[in-house]
DNA sequence: GTATTAAATTCGCGACACGAACTATATGCG
DNA sequence: CGCATATAGTTCGTGTCGCGAATTTAATAC
């Protein structure tokens, strides 16, 4: 008897060339609608001929729609593409406070927008968001659905199909994937929200032009993405990014997740909160915005609260820094609102005592925009090709093969 | 006047696909050797006649050859293929106190291996290191050489091509590779120690299989080579893997890099001897083999020193395990000669409180063969397609194409 | 000798990208 | 209006490649 093993060895077939050329025009298309197909091969480098075959593919697959008629000084004029905006994904940014649901399109432009609130039961927030996610799909009926993209304070476990890790969610391992296909009957994707901030950045931020960045989400814990040579990286079971809960001080505060001293204890909205109230007593009831608001009406205690929360954030990213090399860093959070004021503090605190090179590019972006696009960058990842991720190969035109071992 | 940007879009062409299973079929006789026509296209999952057409090929280039020809129960005889161990190359491993030179096959066994001194002067020390490779290659004049593989205890600059920050070495910033190519006129590639310590265990190690892992390499100071996604990580100007000289403790004591309180400051094999001296006097001129040695005779001051230091290693690999969580964490150092005693130890100091998940594996593994290893397969990556590497795409099948920008 | 088995090659086919030729459609000028 | 010119988009012939069936080669068993 043999033993067989299914290594990963991936060969090409005659389609492995149309499969990688598809994605690369559907991808121009996207970042470049409206676009005629002269300009797709101008672009793209591809013969006329061979752009004329593949969108009509596309076509064909309703993934890309005629546009209007373009206008040129001679000649005959290009009929432009552009995606099918028919083609609608259902999004859901689940934080610890609250959930936000929402409809967009495929170009990420949201049709749709709302609110519930996150409760301690899994159960109930699921079953909440699933009956919201129905009365969207009725709203919006003349709309085709791709699937649901949800982010998530946590990590989601492929295999067991459960959120696994979500300290600050403060749940059990709940299975949100099975809960909520089961109630809409649309395929779900749940991602990490920062992971999903990276997604973000490359399908509708820079694009694959920047091959090394790392995102950090600020708000009740940190959380982190990285992106490194052109990829997301997600590493065993999904669970690659808890930069977060590495551990600055042993001695430390506890964290909610278990450990002591980790970065987030230092450097989270939650954070700041407690050093305020470490410098003044009656605070009970304040938010993070507060704070905020604190500090820009002058407030020193808060300004000094503030400060330390940067001065600790910026120390952990030179972690980052120094170990992943990004071209840039990226922060999410409501403290953004006021980059004025930590930009520059986050980004010399970054650059201090860095080993050789030179230091990143600190910038800010929009959290819950990001969080929501980078759903719908995680929905239309299956069908747009290698952008952002090797695992698609396996399910196109690549093959897993057979080798024997032993 | 149109402004022109060259984007990284790359395109498939009909020779793609054979560029992709060129590659599969050649890495597949690299680690089977010596393997039937028969058995690669059933292991490979390509027709029998596929696999012949480009065996032929690659018999044509000279990366394989004819072997033995095989028996079995019935049938026809299989003819072997090997790779073509007449094509040589030359290795040389870095360090601060002495270089390894040596001539290694595709298969990377050695044919020849010497040691040198390292001087301060990079100068002296690249011509002594260019003197003995021009003599390897009078004596291996058989053979056909490759390239030249150099790891070094630092980072090397692609733009500059020049050694651009390795504080262990003491090397100002200098030219290695311009040096050597042209003293011997062959091609010079250089990687840090721990990269090559990563393309080692990918090449002749346990293959692809694992696709996130990271080597830390324990010696006058740490280096750390990132796996992730099934590649390596390389990098803003390949200067990731830097976790060494994170700073643990901003008030710590200074480190080579000009910071202070470096994860390298406190879990080096430096760091042990230090402790070792601040517990006892009259200690000078002692090296960390005789520290090993004494603590495994019984000196207690000796054995605390080296818990120490491995407790602030399983600390600083905690922050790599949590970030990245690969599957397996490599050791590679001269601490790894008394494994029985410090394995556990680190293993468990990494599994605690971790966030989440399993702990990974913590093995090690052979330091000198590693770094020169690792060499080998840095020069052979050019040619053996994009295992272990994206960057190879542009140089084969694929093609860099136009856009049109602004 | 003949049947059997397995390795390796040959050959016809379809998919694909390429590139030249061609068609379609616009503007401008005599 | 008619013709030159320019650009978009399509058609068609060619070469490469992988597939898979048929064929050839070479061994063993009876």
């Amino acid at each position: 008897m043999k033993r067989i093993d299914f290594t990963n060895t991936q060969v090409a077939s005659s389609q492995t060339a149309r499969d990688i050329n598809r994605g690369v025009v559907l991808n121009l298309i996207r970042r470049r609608q409206p676009i005629s197909r002269a300009d797709l091969a101008r672009v793209s480098g591809l013969q006329r001929s061979t752009v004329s075959l593949i969108t009509e593919q596309l076509i064909r697959e309703r993934w890309v729609v005629h546009g209007p008629i373009g206008r040129l000084p001679r000649g005959r004029r290009p009929t432009f593409l552009r995606l099918n905006d028919r083609r609608a994904i259902l999004v859901a940014d689940l934080r610890p406070a609250q959930t936000t649901v929402g409809v967009a399109d495929v170009n990420g432009n949201f049709l749709s927008q709302e609110t519930m609130p996150t409760t301690r039961d899994p159960g109930v927030t699921a079953g909440a968001l699933a009956a919201k996610i129905r009365h969207l799909m009725q709203v919006y009926s003349d709309r085709v659905f791709e699937g649901i993209g949800i982010s998530i304070p946590g990590r989601f476990n492929d295999l067991s199909r459960r959120i696994v890790f979500a300290p600050n969610l403060g749940w059990p391992e709940f299975d949100i994937k099975g809960t909520i296909e089961d109630a809409t009957g649309v395929r779900v994707e749940v991602e990490n929200a920062a992971n999903a901030c990276v997604l973000a950045e490359v399908w509708f931020g820079h694009g694959e032009k920047v091959r090394d960045f790392v995102v950090v989400t600020v708000s009740e814990g940190i959380g982190t993405g990285v992106f490194a040579n052109g990829q997301l990286i997600r590493g065993m079971n999904g669970m690659a990014g808890e930069f977060g809960h590495v551990s600055l001080d042993p001695n430390g505060p506890s964290c909610t997740c278990g450990g002591r001293g980790c970065w987030e204890v230092y450097a989270s909205n939650r954070a700041a909160l407690r050093y305020y109230h470490e410098s003044i007593k009656s605070s009970d009831g304040l938010t993070f915005q507060d704070l905020l608001v604190l500090a820009e009406s002058g407030d020193l205690l808060a300004v000094k609260a503030l400060d330390r929360m940067v001065h600790a954030l910026g120390r952990g990213m030179r972690m980052l820094v120094a170990g992943l090399a990004p071209e840039e860093v990226v922060v999410v959070g409501e403290l953004t609102r006021q980059w004025r004021r930590f930009g520059p503090a986050i980004e010399s605190e970054v650059a201090m005592g860095l080993p050789g090179g030179h230091p990143p590019h600190v910038r800010p972006a929009e959290g819950i925009l990001a969080r929501l696009r980078g759903t719908v960058a995680l929905v239309l990842q299956k069908h747009f090709g290698p952008l952002a991720g090797p695992q698609e190969f396996e399910e196109k035109g690549f093959r897993r093969i057979r080798s024997l071992a032993g």
